[in-house]
DNA sequence: GTAGGGTTAG
């Protein structure tokens, strides 16, 4: 590493010894100052021209001049400048201060030049905690965690001591909680939890490692905070699909007199997004009216107004938008097919092609989503041949998943499953669940037995797989098999995800749970439910009963399904919403045949809209028809 | 004097 910085010296050396012309020591003192005084100015080019002197005579001035010159560099992005200054400043063997090979250091790791950085680092005579601190900063940055705890280790080593900036960038290169509980410790044993940014850091990893218990305790136990923590904290919830404790943090935040920023509101949006509350998105929206061209807030907003299932107004923030990047053309593709828009978002992704914009391989996933969610077949092969070669992204498995789920679901079960051997990388549980998806549409149940168990490899605590299996089984009224599904599920402590469905009425959310009575007025419901049966069979509704997942008959087969979740809230929203009101409901699991066509009637009969977001999409129904054709 | 924090698609 030495030597390839002597190198750069000797290159540079020769042309500037042959421009000597100052002599005296007057002459060099008026030369120094003349250097102080264009650095102080950040005339970059002068300042440099008068370096060239300063080197041919064996000069060089203060430590805090240089420093001034580097910020202009770093200011103007002018790498080139930057190395002739550092090649100035070893010349000849020389040896900068500490603190200058320091602000060096840190002016290559912002150029993006770790090994420029490094190398410097290592032939440093000696080092200090800021030296130390700016390489594990950036190899922090870079994700590069391992690199970033072995100069950890090197540092205590050489008995140099990390304090708060070193623990707040190391605590961002942690991927897993060992390391986190570890350097949580040396944090607490050197006293140094008190600090903002270490809080702020902490927050974030346990935030990031699903560990949201863990940051609200850091969080809480603050004396003093500031807004960018309680940014951390919001945001944390919010990505953690814990938006309701986000939004009650949101509520606190702005008790204890802050002001919502962009990054607060983002977040805020993106909880909103989560619980489907477009009413209160709505109202966040309000409030960033005057943030209207900030890129990453309206790219929240877009997918706000997707994903609750209100695509006019998503429309129209993107037609508004006067910049665009990758994520807000992948957002509004997959919002499109999201709700049941599949060829427009086609159409929008050809548009893309004119714009500035180079898709990459998330939106090459979306475009994939919106084929295998209208069965557009010949598109998704089309897309997914020519990715590569078109837009030079290899495809991953999130790419097959979407392939395998069109194949499957268009009934060509054979060539889903030639597609998953011929997978570059190894089909994971998300890959098996896809295809048992499909086994469960087309009836396949052989196929359907062994994808179940490779997912049950791959992931044993999930309840959807046995769930799906045993409605296969239902559907081809094999009770034994449904009964012993049920029996491991049990024996294995693994317990169904209760149908839950969340309407918003008057500022308040309301929950309907199957099989749970606790809501106020959950007689009224039902009574009224019943009633609304009675008058749909009389224009021809009949029970889709398959749906059932027990062995149970006749009445109590229609019971169970009577109360699914959905059903209740979407009567109360009929109680209680005012006629010309959409009926907007949230259901956590994927809405079921029954409810479906249930929801088609209700249209049609009440003459009302609803959209109802399930757990994948938006179905929107109106006039006796849902948006999302035969592919529900 | 030089080093540390929050936000958007999947």
């Amino acid at each position: 590493m030495v030597e390839s910085v002597t190198a750069k010296l000797i290159l540079f050396g020769p042309v500037l010894t042959l421009r000597c012309s100052y002599s005296s020591t007057t002459d060099q003192a008026l030369l120094l100052n003349e250097f102080t005084r264009l650095c102080y100015q950040r005339d970059l080019p002068r300042a440099l021209k008068v370096m060239d002197s300063l080197q041919s005579h064996g000069l060089w001035a203060d430590s805090a001049t240089y420093s001034e010159l580097i910020k202009c560099c770093l200011s103007h992005r002018s790498v080139h400048e930057g190395n002739l200054i550092c090649r100035h400043l070893y010349y000849n063997g020389h040896q900068p201060m500490m603190f200058l090979v320091n602000v060096l250091i840190n002016m290559y790791v912002k150029f993006n030049l770790l090994n420029d950085a490094h190398q410097l680092f290592d032939q440093m005579p000696e080092r200090n905690v800021i030296s130390w601190t700016t390489m594990i900063s950036a190899y922090s940055k870079c994700k590069l965690h391992q690199k970033a705890l072995e100069l950890l280790v090197l540092m205590l080593r050489y008995s140099v001591r990390p304090n708060v900036y070193t623990y707040s960038s190391l605590l961002r290169a942690c991927n897993g909680m060992f390391d986190v509980r570890m350097l949580h410790c040396g944090i607490i044993k050197e006293g140094l939890e008190s600090d903002v940014y270490v809080r702020s850091a902490l927050i974030d990893v346990f935030a990031k490692l699903g560990e949201p218990e863990d940051a609200l305790s850091v969080f809480d136990e603050m004396v003093t905070g500031d807004a960018i923590v309680w940014n951390s904290i919001i945001g944390g919830f919010a990505q953690n699909s814990k938006s309701d404790v986000s939004l009650e943090l949101f509520k606190r935040m702005k008790r204890a007199g802050f002001i919502a920023e962009q990054a607060t509101l983002t977040s805020v949006l993106r909880a909103c997004t989560g619980l489907a509350l477009l009413e209160l998105g709505m109202q966040a929206h309000v409030h960033i009216v005057k943030y209207d061209q900030d890129l990453i807030l309206n790219n929240a907003l877009v997918d706000m107004y997707c994903k609750c299932g209100s695509l006019d107004d998503a429309r129209r923030v993107f037609s508004q938008m006067k910049e665009r990047d990758v994520i807000t053309w992948s957002t509004m593709i997959s919002g499109l097919a999201h709700n049941g828009y599949s060829q427009e978002a086609l159409k929008l992704f050809e548009s893309v092609k004119s714009s500035e914009t180079k898709p990459n391989y998330v939106t090459i996933v979306r475009v994939l989503f919106a084929c295998s969610h209208a069965g557009l077949l010949e598109d998704g092969w089309y897309y997914f041949r020519s990715m590569k070669k078109l837009y030079g992204i290899d495809p991953v498995r999130e790419h097959y998943g979407c392939m395998i789920d069109l194949l499957g679901k268009a009934g060509k079960l054979d060539d889903a499953v030639k597609l998953l051997n011929e997978m570059e990388c190894e089909p994971d549980a998300v890959t098996w669940r896809t295809l048992l998806g499909s086994c469960r549409v087309q009836g396949n149940m052989v196929l359907a037995e062994y994808a179940s168990k490779k997912v049950i490899e791959l992931d044993p605590e999930d309840a959807g797989t046995y769930i799906v299996l045993s409605n296969i089984y239902a559907n081809s009224q094999k009770w034994d098999s449904v009964e012993e599904i049920w029996t491991r599920m049990r024996d294995s402590g693994i317990k169904k995800e209760p149908g839950c469905s969340w309407i918003e009425v008057n500022k308040k959310i309301h929950a309907f749970i199957i099989g749970d009575d606790s809501h106020p007025q959950i007689i009224q419901v039902k009574k009224k439910l019943n009633q609304l049966i009675h008058r749909l069979i009389g224009i021809g509704y009949v029970s889709k009963t398959n749906f059932v997942l027990q062995d149970l008959e006749g009445e109590q087969m229609e019971d169970s399904l009577r109360h699914h979740s959905e059903k209740l809230a979407l009567v109360f929203g009929l109680m209680t919403l005012p006629s010309e009101k959409v009926i907007r409901i949230r259901k956590n699991l994927r809405i079921c045949g029954d409810c479906h066509v249930f929801c088609m009637l209700v249209s049609k009969l009440e003459n009302r809209s609803i959209v109802i977001r399930d757990s994948i999409r938006c179905h929107h129904f109106q006039d006796g028809k849902s948006s999302c054709g035969d592919y529900g």
